[in-house]
Order: structure tokens, then sequence, then C-alpha cells
DNA sequence: AAACTTAGTGAGAATCGTTCTCAACAAGAA
DNA sequence: TTCTTGTTGAGAACGATTCTCACTAAGTTT
């Protein structure tokens, strides 16, 4: 089990959730992931390491983990998918609508001006990540 | 029949579409819209204009218009919102999720420093306008 | 104006992603 | 081990969007 899984277990078993086997195969597979998953590919993969794992608790548990902070989603079209997220302060997901890779860029320059502006507006933003769609540099070169 | 609406129509004719009632009445509601409106709430307002209109006709005419750039797309949960849009260059959509309001603000400071960031990466951005889901000034006081 | 070609249409079926329902289960406390 | 109750899987239900197909009408050609 990796890392960056059993943390999550932990946060969440502080947080008063049990940890079941289905749970346990779905942050696996989240925490392993090296770019965004859609819940149809999650259940795949969770389903190798718990072949019982039905697809309502995928979507439960990615509920749980987005709640608790440990997943963002994100949309590509109609798809939902999701991504486990590092970066704390307001950034960008640059997602790449043909290989669904998630890049995560900041910086202070504008996101400052940003802020500033957003507050100028008295919008109130619900999300720290924004999200840019388009395509990654491998996939323009190789369309 | 409003300035906008004449000149979306003039400009589908010119790339070769056939401009029937229908289209004529979903055209002429979104360019009178003053907030983003649902395919629903597009279909009740154009059946005002032509009874007869269909819920598949109002979905293909938005595909169109928004081929055709005279129209954003943009989602706020699982409901697809559309939305006329005037600014070109690369800008920000402020997305209320209580009232649909949507209000775009543009900075050159930002943008630029953001563009300059994608090219680093070598992101390729689709779209022109990036959404921010959250609350208006209005919403946030009458919650 | 009439005929013609074919893009566009409405109704409803189909599909897709997601949520709900509910009896059965099992995690964790005692 | 027993008990409580949060969690589960299967399939039904749901809402948004797309598809199908026979029919219609926009715009062109006579
Ligand atoms: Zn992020
Ligand atoms: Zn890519
Ligand atoms: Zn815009
Ligand atoms: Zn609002």
């Amino acid at each position: 089990m990796s890392k960056r899984a059993r943390d999550i277990q932990k946060a969440l078993s502080a947080s008063g959730y049990r940890i079941t086997q289905p749970r346990r195969a779905v942050i696996e597979v989240v925490a392993r992931a090296r770019r965004s998953l859609s819940p149809e590919e999650i259940l795949a993969r969770a389903r190798k390491i718990d072949p019982g794992v039905g697809l309502a608790t995928v979507y439960r548990t990615l509920d749980v983990l987005q709640a608790e902070g440990h997943l963002e989603r994100v949309r590509i079209g109609n798809r939902g998918y999701s991504l486990a997220c590092s970066e704390k302060a307001l950034h960008f997901h640059l997602i790449c609508e043909r290989c669904r890779t998630v890049t995560e860029i900041q910086s202070d320059q504008f996101s400052g001006a940003l802020i500033a502006q957003l507050q100028a507006v008295g919008f109130e933003s619900r999300k720290s990540a924004i999200e840019i769609i388009g395509l990654c540099a491998k996939c323009q070169s190789s369309e």
C-alpha cells in the first residue's frame, strides 16, 4: 500500500469514517493514479484489488474523498474525472482533453491580481482550483 | 428582432446554414438573455415565439451557435448552461452557482502573466473563457 | 411561381453519467 | 463475542443529452 493511501485512510478514520475493503481499494487506485480517472476507470482498477466493488461505492467514496479534501473533481465534457490534488493555494489545472493529464500551475503574480479583482467585484470563489481545458504539449505534436 | 440576433443570423447564413423558424426563435432568445440559460429554459422561451420548437432543435442550434463562436457553454453541476459572450480575448467567467449570473472580468495584468506561463509549459488553451464557480455579491448577502 | 434538393425538423426512443433504494453485511466499539 | 449502525452491491430510477427516422420547408434552379 502506498504512503499516500495510508495517509488518506488515517485521515478518514480520524474523521469517523469506517475503513472498509472497497474504500481501501478505491483509495489505493486514486493514490496511485498518474492522471485523472473517470469513475468507470476507477471501478475497473479497484476491482483488480477487490473484485466485489460496486460502481455506487466508487461514487460514494469519491464524494467522501472530495468532502475531506483529498481529491478534486474535474470535468471534461459530460464525463466526471477525479484527481488527487496537492496544492492548497489558488492555482490552475491545465487539463488535456486528449490524454486527460492534469498539470497544476501557480504564480503569485497573477493569483494576486486575480484575487484582488474578485474582491473588487465581490465574488467569492468556492474552489481553489481553476480549470483550463486544452491540449498539453505532447498531444499537440502528436495530433 | 434585436440587432444581435440579426447579426448572428447574417453570420450563420453566410456560413451556409439555413435560417429556419425554430432557429430564429432560439437565436432571438439567446440574444435577449441577460443571464445564462439552461436548454430547457431556452426551449420554454423559444416556444413563446414559435410554439412548435422541439428540445432536440434547441440542442442542435446551441451546438451550431457554439461551433460558430456566437455562444459559450458553461457548466454548473451536471446542467449545461449557455451564454452569449462578447469578449474575444482571454478572460474569466465568474459563474454564480446560486442565481446563474455570469460576470466577465478581464485584466491584461493577469492575462499576460497567465498566457506567458501557459506558453512556458507548452499548453494550448482551447477556450478563451475560463470559468470560476462561486457566489456573486448579491447571493452571498442573501444566503 | 413551381419544382427540386437536401438541410433541418419534432417526437420519442435510446444512451450516458449519476443518484437512489433497500435488504444484507461487516467495521469497530463494548 | 456481541451489538450497533455505517456501509455495501445490484438494479431501478433519474436527468441531461443524443440519436433515429419519416417528414418538412429553406433556398436554389428552372
Ligand atoms: Zn489542484
Ligand atoms: Zn495530452
Ligand atoms: Zn465570455
Ligand atoms: Zn448570484
